[in-house]
Order: C-alpha cells, then structure tokens, then sequence
DNA sequence: CACCACACTGTCCAAAGGTACAATGTGCCT
DNA sequence: AGGCACATTGTACCTTTGGACAGTGTGGTG
C-alpha cells in the first residue's frame, strides 16, 4: 500500500514517513497520476498552505485520479469538513495528526469506511436528521394529508406555482387552491412559503400576527 | 473482541460464526448487558423480524450500552439508513452481507469511523450540504446581496411576510418590496418560495414559463 | 463637485395567492 | 339507502405579492 502525502510545507514529512514507513511526499496535486502502479493507496491532502477558496477544487482533483483521499486541515471545522467529503473525500482530519491515528484513519478508509472527529460525526449526523424524510409515525402530520393533498404538498415544497401544480396534476387551479387550503389548516402553516420549508424540514419562526 | 449478534430468526448465525468465530448470537437487545466483562466488540442488530416502528427504539436501546452497534437491515433504504445511523449506529448494512465484509465493517467500526453502503454515503453527503453554510467564495451568489438584502432575504428563508419583515427591520413594506426585487434578481429566483428554499440550498426544479 | 451605490419611500396596477359559500360526483362503510 | 371522506370545480372577493415609474437622501470616490 503506497500512501501518498501532498504537502506543500513538509514540516510533518517526518511524523508521515514515521506513521508509513513507505509514503512519499509531494508537492503538487498534479504529480498522483505519476505514482507507481503498485497498489494504490490513501492520498492524504495537506490542505494547510491552501487557501479556503481552493481548497474544494484541490480536493475535487486530488480525488478525481480514483484513489481514496483523506484531507488534512489546520483547523478542522464543520461546514469545511462536509464540504470536502462532498467533494469525495473519504476522511478528514487535522494536520498533526499523531502517527497512531493516521494508521487508524488509513484501516477505516482502506476498508470503505469514512472517517471525520467523534465530534464532527456527532454533529454531522445531527445535521442530517433535518434533510431526512421524517419516519412514517402516525404523530407526522404528514400522514394527515391525503394522497392527493400530498401531491400539491410536494410541488410546493419544490417552488412550483398553482399554475405549475394544476399543469403537472391535471386539475384546475381552483381545486389546487382547495388542497392548499386544506393542507394549510391541517399542517398548521400560514402559507405557500410556510409549507414548503416545513416540507423541507425546516423550523419557521414567525411573529404572531 | 466479542462481537455479538442480536437476531431473532438466527438463518444467518453459521454465517456470522464463519465471520467471527468468537461471536455470540442473542435474540433480544436487553441481553447485551449481560454479555461478559471481556472486550466490549461490536453489537450487530440484526432488523429483519422487526417492524419498520420499532426500529429506530431498538437501535436506541441498543445504542444505550455504550457498545458500537451496526444496523444490519433486510432491505437497506437510504431514508431509514439516515434515520437509525441518527439514533447512534455506527454502520448500516444489509442482513445478508458476506463474512469478508462484515469483517471489514467491523475494522472501520472498531477504528472509530463509520460505515455505509457507498452508494448512501454519497447521497449522505450530498443531502448533508444543505444544512450545512455554503462556503463564502466569490461565485457564491449571496456575496452580490447588499448587506440589507441579505437582512431581508433571511427573513423570508424563515417564512417571513413583507409587512413582518419590514416590522422586523424598521422600514416600509415598500421598502421590503424594492429590496426583493432586488434579490430576485440577483438571484435568479421567481419569487419568495423559491428564493426562500434557495436561501436554505433546496435546489427547485421549476417547469419553464 | 459629479457620479454612483445604496437605503428608503410613494403611487398605481396587475398577477398570484387565499378564503368563503356552494355544488357535483365517486367510492366505501354501516 | 344514507352517511361520509375525498376530489373536483365554479363564482366572488379580499389580501399579498411583485413590478413599473419615480423621487429623496447619504456617504464615498475619482
């Protein structure tokens, strides 16, 4: 397994060879499709000489020549954190990693596992209930709509207009604004923009009257 | 490591001996605390005989000794995948998953990463970007709003009304008014609902005209 | 100073959204 | 058969939204 370390500072060249004792180290993004064609391994990205702007492109390149990629940031946080991984990075972590953790890292993404800090996947995972469809629990509110309610629920909550919603159902847009009415009063929501971020999950804070 | 498996058919139970030949098949979660006092290994929650309501409790309780539990499902779907990696799971895989790749689940699992099918991570991540702040780079379309506009287009990415937003920020509802077009413009949204999802990165898929 | 971006406001108007009152038809359950 | 939930549509009416045209004031810059 050749590990593959992109650095432009180098500093920690040390502490990499020292966690695998066969990687190499280089400069450029560029230089991974130069590697040897023995079996190809974790492409750790030093993303700490990086600019914040660059760092998804570097990211998206660096993955782009097949082989699992692991970023490594000065200062971990969040929102970069999914950004990357979006970018299809297998792993995130910080910089100075220890050797040990490294070598932890390398088994979990090596297996086709995704590695990112206990922290970070507890937020993430946290995060990622609000994109999640809602379980089929007879206290979603969701489930009071009936199936034709739920279609006109749906095409709002993706933008589209009564006009657009009558279209794509086959209905006039009197009997699109009799669902709508219905749905308001039974989801509890004031309007069309009410309803399509509560069909999105997401929490509406309006002022009372 | 004692890998116990929590199943209540137990087809499966050769299969997982072949994988781990020191693990323990059990059929109901309450007796993983009565598991010896040797190395805690992973919890394997076999969900086939379970009804779709009570997995997401099973997985908690389960979750609640302390031990890293992976959610082995009959038919994996990403919705329920998202759903019971939320209440704690570490992986989520499908019941009849070969011994080799139980094993390797249980490496990343075991070295604090996560696990799940590729295909959900992928969509995990995409969908995970939504809630997380998009980065602040230059093509970012909300960089063009004015300071106001971005007040404003705030308000209406929580539900708000134009006579509320111009409570909210001492100005005329006229006001409001010019400051949205404004920001329809710029944005290259039709209207409040589509700009309130856009401002919380829902992409809309309208019909043209 | 002239120019410009920005915040703010006014009036008018058309389109879209939403409600009230009301009716018809279909399928299912008692 | 009668009752009920649901889907559908009509007319009328009010509210909200959004755009057009237009103007004022402020602060910063060449």
């Amino acid at each position: 397994m050749e590990h593959l370390f992109v650095s432009l500072g180098g500093k920690l060249r040390e502490r990499w060879i020292q966690a695998f004792p066969g990687a190499a180290v280089t400069a450029s993004v560029a230089s991974i499709g130069k590697s040897t064609s023995g079996p190809r391994g974790i492409v750790w990205l030093d993303l700490s000489a990086t600019p914040d702007a660059q760092r998804a492109a570097q990211v998206r390149d660096a993955v782009a020549f097949g082989r699992p990629v692991v970023v490594m940031a000065p200062t971990p946080g969040e929102a970069e954190a999914f950004r990357l991984l979006n970018e299809g990075a297998r792993g995130y972590c910080h910089v100075g990693a220890a050797p040990e953790q490294l070598r932890e890292i390398a088994l979990v993404v090596e297996h086709g596992g995704f590695w990112m800090p206990p922290e970070l996947m507890q937020r993430y995972l946290a995060l990622s209930l609000r994109v999640v469809p809602p379980p089929m629990s007879p206290e979603n509110e969701l489930n009071e709509l009936t199936s034709r309610e739920l279609m006109v629920a749906e095409q709002v909550a993706h933008g589209a207009s009564n006009r657009e919603i009558a279209a794509a159902l086959n209905i006039t847009e009197r009997t699109v604004k009799a669902h709508l009415s219905a749905i308001f009063e039974k989801l509890g929501v004031r309007d069309r923009v009410q309803l399509a971020l509560a069909m999105n999950n997401i929490p509406t804070y309006t002022t009372v009257n």
